[in-house]
This record gives structure tokens, C-alpha cells and sequence, in this order.
RNA sequence: CGCGGGGUAGAGCAGUUGGCAGCUCGUCGGGCUCAUAACCCGGAGGUCGUAGGUUCAAGUCCUAUCCCCGCAACCA
């Protein structure tokens, strides 16, 4: 019997790379709440998936060598495996690139055109033509580019715009009429006083700088802005229509109960999505989640282990439930939360190896001991059992409220809670003792069945959290795994039922042995491994690379910049040749005056931080456990400048 | 003045509208022996980053200041 729909969505994971476990995190988040709401009855509708176009992956998929569509089918399948291998349990994978989808936005962008709410314009400001970038009055610096200080020229560019100013006020009474709209709280307040307050501007919502999106359809110079495009997502794939019939799935589960995103993108979220649903006559989403981020506390890493956590690598070491234990228990409500294999074995042998794995290790081997795994009645009711089964059929409730509002982490403390307080009433209760004597028995029966009931209390709740563990539980106690109306009462293991025997649920792990475990770990995926040749090219295509031999006349660092080196390079040609190169993390640029270097030549001129690079050094680079791991290619000294490389 | 987060016990954090400074881990002492050296009880440990201010009362409100950190951008 259903109590009613929920849709929940995860933002779509931007198919850039692949995604680390603060990324991950979100799923297994997302993935919490729905089972949790399954379990509870309702029906549940989940879906996540991968945003795939945008300028940054045209650019990766380039400088990869293949094509955006190629590049993106790489990275999403990457980024569901490790949904798939998180245990995630969402309903629908969507992707951007999907064709299907493509057209609805088209549509989508035609309808707005025709209803006026997205309009032709131009994109006007002062323009710096270094830096490629716009910037308003208020933002010049003397009337001179606020980050390089050149002069700035009035420019504009043709682009579509939406009319996102005319919905501030509709905008502003939804959020005060919705106080639960945006979460946490104190992100409310941020969107009303910096954007609502001073009023909304209207959104460009189309680009002509790159080409990797979905083309407007009657005027195909522009493709689609990446939001406008990936917020749809939400809506498109469960079947909104454009042409207003609507698919099953979205007339049953639309408006999305809870849109999970990160704190980052709320005002995307919050602002032009409900903008652009206003603008269309639908309903808007009942809430916004923007969870906070999980952060690495690498501090103590060494770079050999690395200092970016995956999904996989955890799940390797540590198992499933352990790393989904970990992100669900320790990211607070609001605030951000840390990580590193430090804090995960202390939570792993202190929470899961303690607390719950002892206890229904010790209450399971002494049900086979006392009785040969045969349970008996509970017919000697003290106060002291009382106790634990008021709070065994109150904990549940107070799960739910914790849910409710999505304090994950506090719910899974109301399970902790009990299964302490169990621990607590072995001690109180002494079964040890209470098996010298046959005299004692009826009572030991009773106490032990008091623990196996508050087992599958516990088990069941555990269920949305740490699914596999719950279900090894449940084999333990040789029961089918239990539902939520089953924690309505206290006493449904029948007499006379015999569990199964005792098996660790999480070993305690030695924090000495595990840290020479983790160090091989990573050094056996640092080995070197060589990346597969890329397809051939014809020695004509490869003599089109003008590379040269080049001396550095000087190098200095690029102000403000991390990573960016500014040469002076002598290529032979007599005029002196301007090259950046993102080189400073590995090289002080003195040390490279006068060495003898490889550049390419004919590569167009590109800006960088408001200089100039014409060409390219040559590197060896490799991608190392997340970090890249440079050497410039430096030559023979007496190689003299401008001999061409062939 | 790019945007943002944060300084509370050795570590990680909670502290709602101001009203006795709390939780988990660790540590020390004790208990127990069913259990994964696990479990249970008790103790020690904090002038709440600093300096001012408002107040009967400030971790909490105001002002100033110091210190950490994340994000963004350039990365041919």
C-alpha cells in the first residue's frame, strides 16, 4: 500500500572526469533518503545522472584527442560504474547527450521564444580583448581591466536572453511562502539577500564561443546554455512534453519532492529553475537540498598515497557498506565534513566493529550456545527489559523525523543509540550468568530474545544505509529481512524459530597493518602503466607540428598566477619568442634560464591570464594517482636554437 | 576588498530564541568474560582564536583584529 509518491533527483554529475568521493557522496546521500522512503511505503521515484555538454568537456575531449560525444560516452559510463559499484539504487541514468532530450530542449527553447520570455539581444560590456572577458562599469579598475589593467573597449555580441528579471517578485513570494523551499536554512537567506533583493538580470542563455551543446534550432551559430539545458534534465526524462502531453512517469511523480544538489549550484537551482518552470505553467520543485561538501583532510597523506580518495580505491579497502557508512555518518547537516583513511578506520572499528558487529556477533553466538540456536519465549518481563523496548519502538519514529528533513547522519545515531543501549542491557543482564544454572534459563531466554528482537529493530533500520550488512544480519538471525510495519511491535520472532550460526560482519582493522596495506595499495596502481598508442597519423600530418629547438632567453613567473611561467625563447628566427607554459609547480623559472628546450611553433596564439603564448613547450606528463607528474623535454646544450625537430 | 567556510578538551564535531560548556574517538582508573583485546561504569582534560563593547547574564548579539582552509580563473 503506498503512502504516496516521492521524487528525488540528484544533480547530474558533470561528465568532466572522474568523479571523486566527495562526488560520490551525493549518490549515496540520494540513494539513503530513497530507501529509506521505499521502505516506508512510498512510491519512489530516483533519478541521477550525467550533464554532458559545455565548453569545458569540448575542451578536454580535444585535448584528448577524440571526439565530445566520445569523450562524455567514456566518463558517464565511468561515473555509473561507480554508482553501480556504490550499491545505489536509482530508478533512472540519464544523459544529456540523449537524443530525445536534445529535442525537448529545443522545444522547450522554441516555446519560451514564442511566448516572449526568451529574447534576441546583445551581449554588451567593456571588453578586454586579452583576457577575453566582459566586464560591467562598476567592475573597471580607472576605467582599465580590473585583472591585467589594459585598456577596454565597448563590444557586443548577438545572444538570447531570458527574461529572468520579470520573475523576481514571483520568485521571492514562492521562497517566503515556501519557508522549507531552499535547505539549509541559511542558504535561503543568502539567495534572497544577494540576488532576490537586488533584483534578478536577465540571463544570456545562449553561446557562440564553443559548439559542444545542443544547437538552437533556427539559429544554429547559438547552442543552448549549459544550465538551461541540464537543469531540464529533471523534467525531460520522467516525460515532460513540451507540446504539453506529458509522459506517465512525469504526470505521476511531477513536482520532484527534494532536488539534491550540491551547496555550490543552489542558486541554479533555486533562482533560474524555478524561473524557467514559471515560465513554462509548471509546478515547481517542493525542495532544494544543497548538502555540503566532503572535503580531504590530506594533511597527513603522503604524496605517495595520494591525496584525492575515489570511490573504487575505498570500496577496494574498505568495502561498500564502510565507505557508504562513512559519507552518510560524518557529513553534518550544514557544514563540511572530512575525510581521509584515518578517520575511516577509527569509524569503522569503533561504530561497525564494536558496537553493532560485536553485539550481534555476542548475542547471535550465545542464542547458539545457551540453546543451540532455538529461540524461546520471553515470559519474565523486568524493568530492566522494559527499558530497551520502549527505546527498540521508539527509535524508529525518531528515525523517521530525523529523515524527514534529511538529517541523514542523526538518524543513523537514533540506530546507534539503540544498539549501545543493548550493549548495555547484556552487561545489565548478565546472560553469562544467567546460563550456569537450569534455574535461570527461562529468564536467559528472554533476555536473549529481548537482543535478537532489538537485532532486527536495528537490522531494519539499518536497511537504506548499509544494505548488504543488514541483509548478512538477517541471514544471521535465518529470518527474511523485515519490513517497516514490522517495527511496530516488539516480539514477531516466533517461538521455537532456530537462527543461524555467527559470522564477523567488519573485522577490526589494525591501523599499523592497514596503513603498510594502503601504502602498497597505491603503489602498485602508481606502477608505471603505459597508455594505449593512440591511432596512427601519416607522416605528412605529423610534419604539419613545427617544432623547434628553442633556448630560454629568460622565464619569470606570471603574477597572480599558480601554475603559469612566462618565457623568452630564441627559436632561431632572430626576434624573441613570448610562450606561457603551466609549468611553475615543478620548475623555478631561473633554473630553466638558458637551457634548451623543444617548442612548437605553429600553434595558434592563445591569451593566458592577459599575456600572449605563441606556442607550446614540450613536456613529458603522466597522470598519476590524480596528479600529474611533469618534465620539460630539455636537449644537448650544443644543440643550437632553430634546428627543427623531424 | 574575487566568492565562500571555519577557529569550543589531545583529535573530530554539537551547541536552537543569550540562562550551569556537551557528544564521539583517544587517554587514565575500575568492572565483566557471552563477544571481534570487543562490552559496561567512572575520572582527568576547555579563561569557547584575540581585543573591545551591549547585558543582571555572551560560545551565542555588535565592532575591530589575527590565523587556518575550500572554491573559482589562467593550466598551448
Amino acid at each position: 500500500m503506498s503512502k504516496g509518491k516521492f521524487y528525488l533527483s540528484t544533480a547530474i554529475a558533470y561528465a568532466s572526469g572522474k568523479p571523486h568521493i566527495g562526488n560520490t557522496y551525493e549518490i549515496v546521500l540520494a540513494d539513503a533518503i530513497c530507501r529509506f522512503k521505499r521502505m516506508e511505503g512510498y512510491d519512489v521515484y530516483f533519478q541521477t545522472g550525467t550533464d554532458e555538454h559545455g565548453q569545458k568537456i569540448q575542451e578536454k575531449a580535444e585535448a584528448a584527442g577524440v571526439t565530445p560525444q566520445q569523450f562524455v560516452d567514456g566518463t558517464s559510463g565511468e561515473i555509473r560504474r561507480i554508482w553501480d559499484l556504490m550499491n545505489t539504487s536509482y530508478d533512472r541514468f540519464v544523459r544529456t547527450t540523449d537524443p530525445d532530450h536534445e529535442r525537448k530542449i529545443q522545444e522547450i527553447f522554441e516555446r519560451m521564444v514564442a511566448s516572449g520570455d526568451i529574447y534576441k539581444s546583445k551581449y554588451e560590456g567593456w571588453y578586454c580583448t586579452p583576457c577575453e572577458s566582459f566586464w560591467t562599469e562598476s567592475q573597471l579598475v580607472d576605467h582599465k581591466c580590473p585583472d591585467c589593467g589594459r585598456e577596454v573597449k565597448w563590444a557586443e555580441e548577438e545572444a538570447y536572453f531570458f527574461r529572468l528579471s520579470k520573475y523576481t517578485e514571483p520568485l521571492k513570494k514562492y521562497i517566503e511562502e515556501h519557508p522549507d523551499f531552499i535547505q539549509p536554512e541559511a542558504r535561503k537567506n543568502e539567495m534572497i539577500n544577494n540576488f532576490l533583493k537586488p533584483g534578478l538580470q536577465d540571463l544570456c542563455v545562449s553561446r557562440t564561443s564553443f559548439s559542444w551543446g545542443i544547437p538552437v534550432k533556427f539559429d544554429p551559430r547559438h547552442v543552448v546554455y549549459v544550465w538551461l539545458d541540464a537543469l531540464f534534465n529533471y523534467a525531460t526524462f520522467p516525460g515532460f512534453e513540451p507540446n504539453g502531453v506529458n509522459g506517465e512517469t512525469y504526470k505521476k511523480f511531477w513536482p520532484a519532492d527534494v532536488h539534491l544538489i550540491g551547496k555550490d549550484i543552489l542558486r541554479f537551482h533555486t533562482l533560474y529553475w524555478p524561473a524557467f518552470l514559471m515560465s513554462l505553467g509548471e509546478p515547481l520543485p517542493k525542495q532544494v537540498f544543497g548538502h555540503p561538501w566532503l572535503l580531504m583532510s590530506d594533511g597527513k597523506m603522503s604524496k605517495s598515497k595520494g591525496n584525492t580518495l575515489y570511490a573504487d580505491d575505498l570500496v577496494d579497502l574498505y568495502g561498500v557498506d564502510a565507505v557508504r557508512y562513512y559519507v552518510l555518518h560524518e557529513m553534518p547537516f550544514a557544514s563540511d565534513g572530512t575525510m581521509s583513511h584515518d578517520l575511516i578506520i577509527e569509524r569503522i572499528n569503533s561504530d561497525l566493529a564494536n558496537i553493532l558487529g560485536n553485539l550481534v556477533n555476542r548475542t547471535v553466538t550465545m542464542q547458539n550456545k545457551y540453546f543451540d540456536g532455538v529461540v524461546g519465549p520471553n515470559s519474565t518481563l523486568e524493568p530492566v527489559d522494559a527499558e530497551l523496548i520502549e527505546l527498540a519502538l521508539a527509535t524508529p519514529k525518531r528515525c523517521q523525523e530525523k529523515m524527514n528533513t534529511l538529517h541523514v547522519a542523526d538518524a543513523i545515531d537514533e540506530i546507534f543509540t539503540l544498539l549501545r543501549r543493548a550493549n548495555k542491557y547484556v552487561d545489565e543482564t548478565q546472560p553469562w550468568v544467567l546460563g550456569r544454572s537450569e534455574e535461570t534459563k527461562p529468564r536467559l531466554a528472554t533476555v536473549l530474545y529481548n537482543l535478537l528482537e532489538t537485532v532486527r529493530i536495528s537490522a531494519t533500520l539499518l536497511r537504506p544505509f548499509l544494505p548488504e550488512t543488514a541483509e548478512k544480519i538477517f541471514r544471521q538471525l535465518n529470518l527474511p529481512v523485515s519490513d517497516w510495519d514490522s517495527l511496530a511491535s516488539f516480539g514477531t520472532i516466533p517461538e521455537g524459530h532456530k537462527i543461524g550460526g555467527a559470522e564477523i560482519l567488519f573485522a577490526r582493522i589494525d591501523p599499523a597493518k592497514k596503513a603498510q596495506e594502503i601504502e602498497d595499495f597505491y603503489a602498485a596502481k602508481n606502477a608505471p602503466k603505459s597508455d594505449p598508442v593512440l591511432p596512427d597519423v601519416t607522416i605528412d600530418e605529423f610534419a604539419k607540428c613545427d617544432m623547434r629547438v628553442c633556448k630560454v632567453l629568460a622565464c619569470e613567473p606570471v603574477k597572480k598566477s599558480e601554475r603559469l611561467l612566462r618565457f623568452t625563447l630564441d627559436d632561431g628566427s632572430g626576434s624573441p619568442r613570448q610562450i606561457l607554459s603551466g609549468i611553475a609547480k615543478f620548475y623555478k623559472p631561473e633554473e630553466l634560464v638558458g637551457k634548451t628546450v623543444v617548442a612548437i611553433l605553429n600553434l595558434p596564439a592563445r591569451k593566458m591570464m592577459g599575456l600572449e603564448s605563441n606556442g607550446m613547450l614540450l613536456s613529458a606528463v603522466k597522470e598519476e594517482d590524480g596528479e600529474e607528474k611533469l618534465h620539460l623535454l630539455m636537449l644537448d646544450d650544443k644543440i643550437p636554437a632553430g634546428y627543427k625537430l623531424c
